[in-house]
DNA sequence: CGCAATAGTGACTAAGTAGTCACTATTGGA
DNA sequence: TCCAATAGTGACTACTTAGTCACTATTGCG
């Protein structure tokens, strides 16, 4: 079974999951926008369920692989952080409709869906998160605590920069600067 | 047209859409859930997504209702700040399938909902909010921004209270702190 | 009480829905 | 070229859905 077909369900589900919602879009809509037949869609995924399942690996491996694109994960941590704020950022605005899938799968019945490849290959975040813990650059929270703040000012800035219209570079650059004083470290007085 | 009947039916349609999503909750289910007639939904609202928005409406006031409890609307900031956030996170985790709800209806082709009412009713939260701003305790932000901020780390706060095991009062204060760095002035340095 | 206005009902309709399957089209190896 | 294995199809089925409407039950007023 070619690649490209599947591929090609995944991207107009989608796309059409985005706008509609995955709940009140047809998979007969779905293969009608993908350009195949309707029996054809259930030969590359067994249900509904497993397509919106797919569908969501492929959004978020695809938004992964943009973020990852020319980083050196032994990068300084302030660099790396910015690194992956900027381009999650700019990809999300740039996949309007992935973004919005992605954020409708996370408050759905399938909010407790779990991956372990695409966990794996947010690793290196994690790693980095705790490598600038012990040198003191981030306060000491819980990483599961430092992994939701991230996304947290991540969804706030793509919301923020796509419906108000202000300037999407130094919008996010004035919220990475409140996410950084949220995760600073306590500020005792030295001499 | 009693009005408990009417509420009854708002109850019963929120705890199913908070477990099962809205879109995924057929209208049959609802009226059963309420105990009345399929037809007799119908006499209360319009079709289907004027109960969707009517529940998310009833959802939010009752919040709002919860947060203003007790309040000072002329307290000081940050007193006042800390009342709102404490009682909106006691009153998520406490109502956690409104919470979920209410999380889907943001996420999905409702997004763009305006009520003119429930915004009347948390203005005082913007007023206030601009009052720290001109005394010097809150940066100099937009109040969309801050409101957006605040909201971040409120749903951040519920999750992360829900999902992992935290002593609840601890963790709440914990986040509480970090949105204040966010949103606090920036330290120029003072003899 | 009498009875009209109001509230409530659930079998029903018309429109979808996910998923199937007997079939056709295409491919690539011998 | 031939043909078997693979890929693709869409009419179809069995079921679910929102919403209706002719009817019944309840209310409250004179």
């Amino acid at each position: 079974m070619p690649a490209d077909k599947r591929q090609r369900i995944l991207d107009a589900a989608i796309g059409l999951f985005g706008d509609q919602g995955f709940d009140n879009t047809p998979t007969s809509a779905i293969s009608a926008a993908a350009g195949i037949g309707t029996g054809t869609l259930f030969k590359y995924f067994a249900d509904k369920d497993a397509l919106i399942r797919e569908a969501y690996v492929a959004a978020k491996s695809g938004m992964i692989a943009a973020i990852k694109e020319g980083l050196n994960p032994m990068e300084d941590f302030p660099v790396l952080f910015k690194h992956v704020w900027d381009r999650a950022i700019d990809w999300s605005l740039r996949h309007p409709q992935k973004h919005m899938f992605m954020a409708q799968f996370k408050n759905s019945r399938f909010r407790h869906y779990h991956n372990e490849a695409l966990e794996q290959e947010f690793l290196f975040f994690y790693v980095a998160l705790k490598g600038a813990q012990e040198t003191g650059r981030v306060a000491d929270l819980p990483v599961e605590l430092l992994d939701m703040n991230f996304t947290g000012f991540f969804n706030m800035a793509v919301e923020y920069i796509s419906n108000q219209s202000v300037n999407p570079e130094k919008a996010r650059n004035l919220i990475f600067s409140m996410l950084m004083k949220s995760i600073g470290p306590d500020q005792h007085q030295e001499s």
